[in-house]
DNA sequence: CCCTTATGTTTCCACACGAAACAAATAGAA
DNA sequence: TTCTATTTGTTTCGTGTGGAAACATAAGGG
């Protein structure tokens, strides 16, 4: 029909090609063996050994001598994960501002959090992120490293639309509708890459994780309001504009308790960190705090609302079971104390509340993954463009 | 580690090859130019060709003339999807067992139905479709024609391990653990592709339907109980195994009314046909007859009886938004006469427990297709898996 | 010091796809 | 009619990806 029609499917270098593969294989495992990527891959050793070549060429891997093993035959040689290519993961909060640098091979090679006293503005932030992030480049070229920045990926509290880059609401930053990528890519002239925290959070538990190895995952993430993020089939489930994963609007109830975002009987209206802290006594505590609080200080009343809320998590996490058959469920942030509270009674409501088929072989997990889990989260969101695509990154600086 | 583990990646034709590419097109267009499939690939002139050879050969496709078009330069030649190769689809019932024959070009070539007096048992239903299966072959070699069989697809009213081909769960059949994949497989000598009825009335609608060009589609599906189907990014939603997407089974009331599962407050328990029927003073009528019966005689009971359903059914459509952002919702069976009955008022209970933001450009739609809609998602099935691997199969009978 | 085993290395080959040149088939203009 | 511009089919040749096979190398064990 139109001559001039754009193509719908990639054909030259169609899905992965056998380098992304490989580039991932040693991204994940930090070091590998040629011979171990022959048998993870299927791949002949020819190809390996050319493959490998090219990427240390292009800088994502270093060559290391033959591994020391009590086997027969000819060692193999390793491969490590490059530590000179970074990403920078930059995560606005309401009191801080916080900025990490991860290598290729995982480990974090700098990180930096400015704290705030009063909100900041989104204009600000990005003031703020862009001088941050010229400050730590300066300091690399300073210390006399090679090093390299494939690009930045922003951590964000709230809705994103992923595609166009543009923050569509992030209630705690009181921010709306701000084109966040695009102001960065333009100030900072690299790749940028925004995504929800809640999304972040999951993709490191995947990676390295509480859901190590799972395909088919939901993540729950209790800050203030209630987070979601899929994967199923190892794919983020994003929905046609991005705002898919919004879990914690689930309607669950029919009572009339009001949502952050005045919504009645959502899960996020009946399972409220604040009423939790109020229940104790306390307010604006660390998670640590009130986790002590609440596992050490039972007493009548701190044990009917946390009994209260979990049910309504074990609602929520049984429609979720029916809906996603995960293979893993994972609690993070202040759900994962509530979950510890009394995990046999969340297990009780959610075998009331799913069908059996879906609760086969699932299994709920808190997040493992500490400080630093957002962080490799958004340096994943980096790392996988470039994997995807190696050669279209340069030599080195 | 493992010397002899097993490839992770398929290496070798990594992705979707451009054979499969074109196959699919052809499949889609059911007749398609030569220079259209140049620019919807963006694949050479070169290729195509020998592309379409290749396909012409293996028997899926046939060359027609030049195409007649009041257009400068030389006229394309056409390619037709083959009306030889065939899939059959199986759709065993609580009263009957129907059987059609799907071309790869879309046609229905054979449509048998059997009725049964009283349920009938998961064994006998086998020798049944067996028979059936025979008898079409008998008359389809008695006919002369030349035809090639490549697969079955069975509809099951239930819940299905698709990877195992084990039905789990089809209460209204009455059968359970019931492995019917490999049984018609050992029967039949053919592949045989086994999938939820929601699903695939889901994958048809998205091919040749309501949600024709839609990549993220949830869709619902009201007979006794309501069955659900979810594809994101254009892959349907599994679950880790199989059981993913039974809407149905959604909470979203504290009420006490059970669902056919014995679970509370579910939608299949505040959203029941069989509520409708006794409001209207009927029983055991057929849709079409519901249809006419709650539209045209409105009255006091009906009416309230019909807001409260579609209340419930607004609450877990806005539950679904929120949770998939789809861009596409097809509502099918008595769910779609329900929405007929009042949708603005449907529309405003949505309006009311979603987040604005997934709501933006969402559609709803009620189900296109009428009686072979299930038959074209059974033969998808079966012809999805010949275009995955097109060399894999005979050239012809 | 062999033999076995597992790996790296090199050479050559198969396959998929594209670019370019040429041939063929149309509409419209001269 | 004849010529030109345009679009598509066809053929030839080149390129890039990955594999098979033969050979070289580095271990452990008798």
């Amino acid at each position: 029909m139109n001559p001039k029609a754009t193509p719908m499917f990639e054909t030259r270098a169609s899905g992965q090609s056998s380098l992304s593969i490989v580039l991932g294989l040693i991204h994940e495992h930090r070091a590998i063996t040629r011979s171990e990527i022959c048998s993870l891959t299927g791949l002949s050793r020819s190809t390996v050994a050319k493959l490998v070549t090219t990427l240390v060429d292009l800088g994502f891997a270093s060559d290391t001598g033959a591994e020391q093993i009590d086997r027969v035959g000819r060692p193999s040689m390793g491969v490590d994960a490059s530590k000179e290519m970074l990403a920078i993961s930059v995560h606005p909060e309401v009191d801080y501002l916080e900025v990490k640098a991860v290598a290729f091979n995982g480990t974090i090679v700098h990180s930096e959090k400015r704290l705030y006293d009063e909100p900041i503005g989104a204009y600000q932030a990005v003031e703020d992120m862009v001088q941050v992030i010229d400050d730590l480049i300066a300091e690399l070229e300073a210390s006399g490293t090679s090093y390299r920045i494939l690009g930045i990926g922003v951590i964000v509290p709230g809705q994103i639309n992923s595609s166009t880059g543009i923050v569509r609401q992030a209630p705690h930053l009181q921010w709306s509708e701000f084109p966040i990528r695009d102001l960065l890519t333009e100030r900072l002239s690299m790749p940028v890459f925004v995504a929800n925290d809640a999304s972040l959070g999951c993709k490191a538990e995947m990676a390295y994780g509480a859901a190590k190895g799972a395909t088919d995952v939901v993540y729950m993430h209790g800050t203030s309001g209630i987070g979601g993020g899929v994967f199923m089939n190892g794919t983020e489930l994003k929905g046609f504009r991005g705002y898919a994963a919004e879990l914690g609007h689930m309607r669950i109830s029919s009572g009339k308790e009001l949502d952050y975002s005045g919504i009645q009987g959502t899960l996020e209206a009946l399972v409220r960190r604040d009423d939790l802290e109020a229940v104790l006594g306390l307010k604006n505590v660390s998670d640590e705090d009130l986790e002590i609080a609440l596992l050490n200080n039972r007493t009548p009343e701190s044990t009917a609302l946390a009994r209260r809320q979990l049910e309504a998590l074990g609602i929520a996490t049984a429609n979720l079971a029916n809906i996603f058959n995960p293979e893993v469920f994972v609690l993070a942030g202040f759900l994962r104390f509530l979950y510890r509270f009394d995990q046999n009674y969340f297990h009780r409501v959610i075998k009331k509340h799913a069908i059996p088929a879906v609760l086969e072989g699932m299994q709920v997990f808190v997040n493992e993954l500490g400080t630093n889990s957002l962080a490799i989260g958004a340096s994943e969101l980096v790392f996988q463009e470039a994997i995807a695509d190696p050669a279209k990154h340069v030599k080195r600086k």
